[in-house]
DNA sequence: TTTGCCATCCAAAGCGGTTTGGAAATGATT
DNA sequence: AATCATTTCCAAACCGCTTTGGATGGCAAA
């Protein structure tokens, strides 16, 4: 059932009906109802293809998938993310295409999209310092929200990001609070944006104490079970062994509290964990009493917020950039406690 | 640049143009050449909305990621068998495009999916028990591939599935030969067609050696670690605690891991684990010694699988369906040792 | 009655490709 | 030289919708 059809069934014309359907105004109440009812009876449903040809516009929004080729991992907030800007395109009629893509081949695959007209715009994953692809973006002048921050970038851009550099800054300081002094900061891979902003927290924390950074206590790997462990483990075998530890993610922190077991110490008294906790769905602190002491940011809601941008920014083209810094709310959990006495 | 500027600059036929470019007989050799070269220089890509409503093909597939309203996870093996599926459909010029969709919706979903023309077929996740998505697909005609099997369903369909019957028969037989008697299944939610899989697999095991399976050691939940956790720490408070646990993910696992470590009890030689993983990218194994003793298969692997399935059946669509199911290998890790004795 | 203005509807021209059904040119065959 | 088959190209229809630029008729104002 078409257009056509159901016009030719109604005695109308394929621009009447289609004004009708449309909510345009040059139409009679009448004539708009009989439409709507034929139009549900028939089970009538446009055809998007035809849609995008007609308008011009793709109804869609792109997310590109970089595969580190090395690494081959697939980051873990992703699916989180995907689910909360998920809800935000259904709500708005869009669809959501993705593109995994090896990542030499990210800007190709970018122009693509753009010169095929895919997508209407694109949400940009897991920037590094001085992200490339936000000056190809701009070049090639499709709209695009950073999921994020590229430090050493100058141009104006749209993005959304969480405070992270505020929010280690803080977590260190609850563990200074605590009499803790050495402290061991096990974060990802610091390429990547956010990581650097995390160590900068870190850093300023210390430093407002007076206690000099020691690089020791400073890991940066991919955020993973493994990853965690090796930093952890490597770090209570020093002779002065941190007596707290700040990690970028709960599934590091999962390997560094392995590694604390492995040398039966024990959490929260020993040792003391705080995490950034995204909140993924799959991996939840602790049900009523959060496990770990956290600095707290759904991701998920990271991802509603930023296709509601990037839909308004594709609604409203020549509008300025938006940006919007989250900031992470710390909790306590039962990971964290006062320095031991040594 | 469109076709008909191309052609124009060329001083050929649209018609000839589009030819010479999808590789139909009917044009010189030499004209293609020269078509092919002009369309490189001039940066020429056919616009994507165009060929699709002009071949009623969208050259797309879908995923429906249902959102269970309740607890709101997102299945955490999704990432990796996105990254998987998307590989192959790059590969072919396919779009993925997502459908973020509370499961009680999901059925529309489907129906619009398939009469507004958006895609060409659909993998449909985390089948249950009569999964109604499926009849649903059957009778509007829908090329679909499930991921997973749906016990009950007598209806002929497509799938790619692990033999996750035989996977945990094999890990639980593993036990069982290390002299353990008292083995808890930490499973996920029984609803779920896999999961049942896993424990039918589970009790024949313990079936043919001729132990009656204890239903206060087999517990049935979403799979967290929070959920691993609670479950382990339940079975071991009991009088005649287990000494092994077969665990249905490696997320659990580290819940159970948790519990086993608060007990002050030593994994792999008070309580041995043995787990299906997944190889999800970002929870890796180990990574040259595996920490856990496993059953193990790449869901990321499945996900190219069950794309590349799907795409044949999308062109091939008189074609019967399809079947692979896939073995997981038993792999040994440090998780697991012969029962203590008593 | 005429004029002008709305309100309502429609024909037709896109959107940018693919595909059908020739047409012209070339070469081979008789 | 006439016929026929091939090769090579093209004009035009089509996919199903949107949108521009009228057309028509009714009604109020002049």
């Amino acid at each position: 059932m078409n257009l056509k059809e159901l016009a030719q069934k109604l005695g109308l014309s394929p621009t009447t009906v289609s004004r009708a359907l449309n909510g345009y105004p040059e139409v009679n109440e009448a004539t708009r109802e009989r439409v709507m009812a034929a139009a549900k009876r028939h089970n009538y449903r446009p055809n998007t293809r035809a849609i995008r040809l007609a308008t011009g516009r793709a109804m869609a929004v792109g997310h590109v998938i970089p595969i580190a080729t090395r690494h081959e991992i697939v980051n873990p907030v992703f699916a989180d993310f995907i689910a909360g800007a998920g809800e935000a395109y259904s709500r708005a009629g869009y669809d959501m295409v993705l593109s995994v893509v090896p990542d030499e081949d990210e800007e190709r695959s970018y122009r693509e999209l753009k010169s095929r007209g895919t997508v209407d715009g694109i949400i940009v994953h897991a920037p590094r310092l001085q992200d490339p692809r936000i000056p190809l973006l701009h070049d090639i002048g499709f709209p695009f929200v950073v999921h994020g921050r590229a430090t050493g970038t100058t141009l104006p851009y749209s993005w959304l990001d969480v405070n992270n550099r505020r929010a280690f800054q803080r977590a260190t300081e609850f563990l200074l609070d605590l009499g803790h002094t050495r402290i061991g900061l096990v974060n990802g891979l610091e390429f990547m944006d956010f990581a650097v902003r995390r160590r900068t927290g870190y850093l300023d924390a210390l430093a407002t104490r007076g206690i000099l950074p020691d690089p020791a206590l400073m890991a940066s790997d991919e955020m993973t079970e493994t990853s965690g462990f090796r930093a952890a483990s490597r770090m209570l075998a020093m002779a002065d062994a941190p007596t707290a530890f700040v990690v970028s993610s709960m599934i590091s922190a999962m390997g560094v509290r392995r590694a604390i077991d492995d040398r039966g110490l024990k959490i929260g008294r020993d040792v003391s964990i705080i995490i950034h906790d995204d909140e993924l769905s799959y991996m939840r602190n602790g049900d009523d009493v959060p496990i770990y002491t956290a600095t707290r940011s759904s991701v998920r809601d990271a991802g509603r917020q930023a296709a509601e941008m990037l839909l308004d920014i594709i609604a409203n083209p020549d509008s300025a950039p938006q940006q919007r810094l989250l900031e992470a709310e710390l909790i306590i959990g039962q990971s964290t406690g006062p320095a031991p006495k040594r």
